[in-house]
DNA sequence: TATGTATTTAGAAAATTTTCTAAATACTAT
DNA sequence: ATAGTATTTAGAAAATTTTCTAAATACATA
């Protein structure tokens, strides 16, 4: 996976907020979509940016395309601060 | 400060390798420079991108500028992330 | 003051990212 | 099979980022 596609993926403010949507519920491509001022090419262009960082999956179902967030991805870009902040409850490397 | 200059600054690999470097001690910014195949010049950019996202701060001392980790920031971070999951020990705006 | 070391700033080239339009794919339902 | 809706892919333009070289600034000391 690694953490250079999933910090690159939460550093566009557009990857933050689509984050932000899926907080509460899943939505599919045109949901999204319909909360941003961009065609839905430019969204399918972000979603899958953050499904190759692992942010997000997808359930495919009728003729949508709904995505939810993965919260397992978030825990390890934690885990990758709280080692960095030198919050060492859990192992340190060498 | 904001989330965006703070993930931007975030998601390039030879800035996340500078803040593992900063982890342990303050550095020069010439220390810093010598563990990567770049030019001063290169580095004192990406310090200052750093900077402008609160994650490190420097101090002037005789002829070098030490920096160091700014863990607060981090942990702001942190708590977006946390936020984010629905780890909801702080509290949830609206 | 003159010289040397440390670091940043300026300007430009190369690479990457973001966005759009148009076309393609996928699935539904008539 | 046809038509309609949902989404993605392709290709190109615009914007941003990363890197370099050369020059500038800052400070220290001989």
């Amino acid at each position: 996976m690694g953490f250079a596609e999933t910090f690159k993926a939460l550093s566009d403010p557009v990857r933050r907020d689509i984050l932000g949507l899926l907080k509460k519920e899943r939505l599919s491509a045109g949901e999204i979509g319909s909360h941003f001022d961009m065609t839905g090419a430019t969204i399918s262009y972000h979603l899958g940016i953050l499904k190759k960082a692992g942010l997000v999956f997808e359930s495919r179902e009728k003729n949508f395309i709904y995505y939810q967030l993965n919260t397992s991805v978030v825990e390890e870009v934690m885990l990758w601060l709280s080692e960095l902040k030198g919050d060492d409850s859990d192992a340190e490397k060498e």
